[in-house]
DNA sequence: CGCTTTATTATGTGCAGACATATTGCCTCC
DNA sequence: GGAGGCAATATGTCTGCACATAATAAAGCG
C-alpha cells in the first residue's frame, strides 16, 4: 500500500516538482529563461500537455512569467500569492475547536445609509437593513459583525428571524454573489464595539471589511472587529 | 479589433460562465448536483477535457465540490478563496503611485533571539541577523519592518550594504524559499514604531508577520508594521 | 445479518496532433 | 534611419482517445 502518492515520473506534478526545485536551487535564477515546452516534454519524456499543465500551474502561483512568443522565465519579483480562505464565522469558530454562539445587537431599516457614502455604487435612496451582531467562541466574545443589506436583492431578510440564524449565514444560504470586495485593516475599537469586544475604547481591532454584488447590484457591505489577538494566517 | 476577447463558443471559459451563471442564478442551488463532464460536453458540443478544465477552475474557486464517482455539486458552504498578492514594499508604494524611500534603523548581530521562542524551527544558538529599517512613501513613514535572518542559510547577507539595499529585496534576489507563513494581526504601537511611524504609542497598527523557509530551514522571519490606515485589499 | 469482494462510475490524468493567438524581430520600402 | 508589413515562434487551447484512480453500489458469502 502506497502511504505517500505514487505519481508516476510522467506525470504534471512530477514535472512540477522538478521544474520547481531547479528554481529554488538557483539552476534557474530569477530573471532566466526556461527551456520550451517542446525541449521541457523532449526531456521529460512526456507530451507537451503535461509540461504546459505545469508550468501553468507555476505561472498561477507566480513563480514564473510566461508570454506568448517571449517563453518563460522565471519571476523577477517573485510577487508570491497567498489565498485567503474566507469562511462563514460560524465555521471559522469550529474550526478552531470552540463552540460557536451569536448574538443579535440591534437591527434596523434605514432608508440613507449616510456612513456609506464611500460606496459609489450603494444605492442613495433604497431601504436598508442595519445589524449588528456578536459571533462568541465558548461564550467569549469572538468578532463584532456590523452589516448593511440592500433591501432590493433580499427583501426576504427582512422576515428572516435573524436572532436565531445571522445574516451572515442567512445571507450565505439565500442569495448567491458574483463578486466581492475584501478589505484587511487595523483599527480603534470605538466605545460600543469596545464594550461588546469587552476591551478599552481606542484599542486596536483587526477588521476584515467586505463588499459582495451581484452582477453589478450591491449586495451587502459587512465589517467584522475582532479583538486584536486575532490572527488570520496563510501560507504560501 | 475585438475590445472584448472574441472566446468561441466552446472555450472552456465559455463552459466556466456558463456554470457559473446557472449556479448564481440559483437554476442550480447549492448542493445540487450537476450533471457529469460527459452529459455536459454534449450538451456544449465539446470535448470532456474541456469541461473538466472548466470544472476544475471552478472547483479551485471552491465554487463546486468534486469528488470521484460521487460527481460534481455546487457547495454547499462557499469558503470563498480570495488571494493575496505579497509584493516586495518597494512594488507596493510605487503600485499606489508612491515614491520609495528606505532608512536602516538598526542591525546587529545576535546569537540567541529571545522574542523568537514561538517559533519552534527556528535555530536556538545559531548566529541571527537582526534588522529594523523603515519604508517610506514620498518621503513619509510607510512600513516598520523588524526582520531576523538567519545567517547560516545566508551568511553573505552579512556583507551586504543594508544601507542601500534593503533587507527584504536583498533577500528576494539571493535566497530562494520553498514555502511561507503569513499571519495577518492587528497590534499596538510600542514606543520606537510610533516614534518612526509618527503616530502615539498604542495607537492601532497592521501587521503582517512572514516566516518563510527552504525546505525545513528557516531563512527569515519578519513583521511589518503600517499605520492604521493602511488597508490590504483583495477581490474575490 | 454484517462483512468482504467485486463491478460500476465519475473524475483525474496522459498523449499525439492540430489550430489559434500573441509577440517579437526581421525585412522591406520609403 | 524610421515606419509598416510579414514571417517565425512559444504559448494557449481543443479534440478524441486511452487508461488510472477513487469511491460508491452491488453482489457474494460466512
Amino acid at each position: 500500500m502506497p502511504s505517500e502518492a505514487p505519481e508516476g515520473p510522467f506525470s504534471w506534478k512530477h514535472i512540477h516538482r522538478e521544474v520547481l526545485w531547479r528554481i529554488q536551487s538557483r539552476e534557474w535564477p530569477p530573471g532566466a529563461m526556461i527551456p520550451n515546452e517542446v525541449d521541457l516534454a523532449e526531456e521529460f519524456g512526456c507530451a507537451r500537455a503535461t509540461v504546459n499543465r505545469a508550468l501553468r500551474e507555476l505561472a498561477r502561483s507566480g513563480v514564473i512569467d510566461r508570454r506568448r512568443k517571449a517563453g518563460t522565465r522565471v519571476a523577477l519579483n517573485p510577487v508570491r500569492r497567498a489565498t485567503l480562505e474566507i469562511p462563514v464565522i460560524r465555521q471559522e469558530v469550529e474550526g478552531r475547536g470552540g463552540t460557536y454562539g451569536y448574538a443579535l445587537l440591534s437591527r434596523e431599516i434605514v432608508s440613507s445609509p449616510a456612513d456609506m457614502s464611500d460606496l459609489a455604487a450603494w444605492p442613495e435612496d433604497a431601504h436598508v437593513l442595519h445589524v449588528r451582531a456578536l459571533h462568541l467562541s465558548d461564550g467569549r466574545p469572538y468578532a463584532h459583525e456590523d452589516r448593511w443589506v440592500n433591501l432590493e436583492v433580499a427583501p426576504e431578510i427582512e422576515g428572516a428571524d435573524l436572532g436565531e440564524v445571522s445574516a451572515n449565514e442567512w445571507l450565505v444560504r439565500n442569495v448567491s454573489y458574483s463578486r466581492g470586495r475584501i478589505v484587511l485593516s487595523a483599527g480603534a475599537a470605538d466605545a460600543r464595539i469596545a464594550e461588546v469586544l469587552g476591551c478599552e475604547s481606542g484599542a486596536p481591532v483587526f477588521q476584515i471589511e467586505r463588499t459582495t454584488w451581484l452582477h453589478e447590484t450591491p449586495i451587502t457591505w459587512v465589517r467584522l472587529s475582532y479583538p486584536a489577538s486575532h490572527r488570520l494566517s496563510t501560507s504560501i
